[in-house]
DNA sequence: CATGAATGAGTCTTCATTCAT
DNA sequence: GATGAATGAAGACTCATTCAT
């Protein structure tokens, strides 16, 4: 992720099932070597020879390194945004404590499923066109929690966009300090817990 | 940062004056460089040009790339670390909600005084070296806000180190958010209300 | 056109309509490849896509790449020669000044005809193997020239091998400045007139 | 030679006594590869191995490989059109047939001087950036020409420009064929002659 | 026979690092 | 100590060619 990149789109609609399974390979594989080499050692060569593939076939399917890392993330970042959007909105109308109950559980349930993935993912985001998606799904995340928010049942929000962000950053903070090893024994078990704790007295201090 | 870096640490100890003010240029070589380039751009000439003196005096005073990202991401990290540290002990056994404001204004000061050295600062802490330093950083921080909540005037912790983790990381979630552009207009200027509030509710929860 | 080239022969001899079809339309477009991509640009796959066929068909009918650009540039080279050496033998037993004119007028009749095309190949007779090609030719239009000259009703030339040979070469300077671009403004529209003033007055420096 | 080519400009400019040698050895391996391998087989490793340094040094004095190609094309070129604007400025005010020898004997001099570089130069001249180069110094020597017929003591052209381009072209025909080998044996002994022959006799044709 | 995905050697170019001056 | 030219391994990407379908 760097440059002007020319395109970031993949070449080649992955339709027939030869091309699901190679594009989904070179999927793998490249969170594997993410994590195992970091972003500057996620090298092409080294993404296909883990794919069990040559570069060349790489190239097939997409134009260049970045559009690979971006395609990954943007997948990644959509499935989180899209989960999450469907919980805000069958939370809908419901009191503040079950709207952080649900939006803590869905998050750390696609954030938490395939860890390595999210982490290694972290470092795509931080570059250049990672960034820009990275940015799209936040304020698509955001402005689906500010949707729900803004139909509690026990509460009032003024400013429901900003709440929001703030709801989804310090949720993110923890999410993202346990992917990266930051934490001590036995957090991860009590994270939900706690988050919905965090959460619920935040939000409750808007109650009406 | 990356491969096995044979040793990371500084080649001289800055103690004379010479020394000291080349590797003060060189910090802020490398900061300037690191926002303008990226960290992919972060390139030894570049920097050792933009501190003006030659790559071969770069070497004088780091023995590879490596040493130099990891020394001023240490920089950066002990100076966050020590001024939380500060800021707790000053505020041991007062109220949760004076200790809440108290490491909410020090730690936005800390990162948000040099905005873009923070953010620049983030690409490193992604690579292998980079980590390391920052979950040693991350601990100091807990263990130091574990301590200050522990003689909370107002409020008993049955595990404080859990409950520090979680502030701490709550905190950096939305500080990141900012750093990272993430953020509606005017985020900025309620952000220090938002995550006092947020700590404060939090902490309350656990008033005797 | 480079390297050592097993065969530059075309695989099979186009005697079935669909051969003849099918390599003359790799012929045109492998001519429109490489005047819009140059000869780098021009690669197998572009031919046969703009042939409207899969690079695995251009291979049915040419061993490789270079056989392919040969092909081209022979068959330019054969209509060149043919050309000429009919001219050639329609004006024996003339002037020079009638030679003259019609050698001119043929030249660049067939030359000029498609100038894309005949600029195009010089890329291609640059390379390796189609400076033999080219030699090869030449030495065909150099002799059909002398034969003519050696007829002449109002000349004699001791050599006449060498008189052809500054008279095609120099003949082909102009065309080929022509085909490059170098000309100024309604060069063309005098080219001939010029050319053949030119012969015409060298050749006649050897009236007998 | 060939893409967009940020900049053909070298790097560096060779004052130092070091870079003179470098950028010489270059120049002269350049020749030698681009004679041997053809443009295609001219790459940079070849050259700098040829040149007795390593790719990492060439890149220290060029920016890329195209500027490379254009730089001994630009100094070729520079030298003929300067020796033939010298030589025009030395025949003014002479005879048609003082010029014409004083303009073959000055042309085949520099251009077979080192007919292993001319020859190499039609290659590159023949791509994207080397055809703009050659088209000015084409342009040059034309005019260069042209203001020389101006003054023709004998003579007097109407379009001298038009008389001076087929007069280079009708030249460099004949002296392309020879460098190209295209030359039966002894060819070149009888070039200069059988040229001034050509051009005196054409030119005289505007006797007045 | 046609197709076009797969291959991988080979290109250009960069950049961390060294070392002669 | 400082310098910056030289090095060359390594990376991104292309493309002639093959071969399973």
């Amino acid at each position: 992720m760097s440059k002007p990149a020319a395109s970031l789109k993949p070449r080649k609609s992955p339709v027939q099932a030869r091309s699901m399974a190679t594009v989904s390979a070179l999927h793998t594989a490249t969170i594997q070597v993410l994590m195992r080499e970091g972003l500057s050692g996620c090298t092409t060569t080294r993404v296909a020879e883990r794919a069990g593939m040559s570069v060349g076939s790489l190239y097939q399917y997409y134009p260049n390194r970045d559009a690979l890392l971006a395609d990954i993330l943007e997948k990644h970042l959509d499935d989180v945004a899209a989960a999450v959007e469907h919980a805000c909105h069958a939370s809908r109308c419901k009191s503040v404590s079950e709207m952080t109950s649900a939006l803590v559980a869905t998050f750390l349930a696609v954030k938490l499923r395939d860890p390595e993935e999210s982490r290694a993912l972290y470092a795509v985001a931080g570059e250049r066109g990672g960034a820009q998606l990275a940015a799209r799904a936040h304020a698509r995340i955001v402005t689906a929690i500010a949707d729900m928010l803004s139909t509690a049942r026990d509460a009032h929000f003024d400013d429901p966009a900003m709440i929001a962000t703030i709801t989804l950053d310090s949720l993110m903070g923890p999410v993202r300090a346990c992917l990266e090893g930051h934490a001590p024994d036995g957090f991860e078990a009590q994270l939900e817990a706690q988050l919905v704790r965090l959460l619920t007295a935040y939000l409750a201090t808007y109650r009406r």
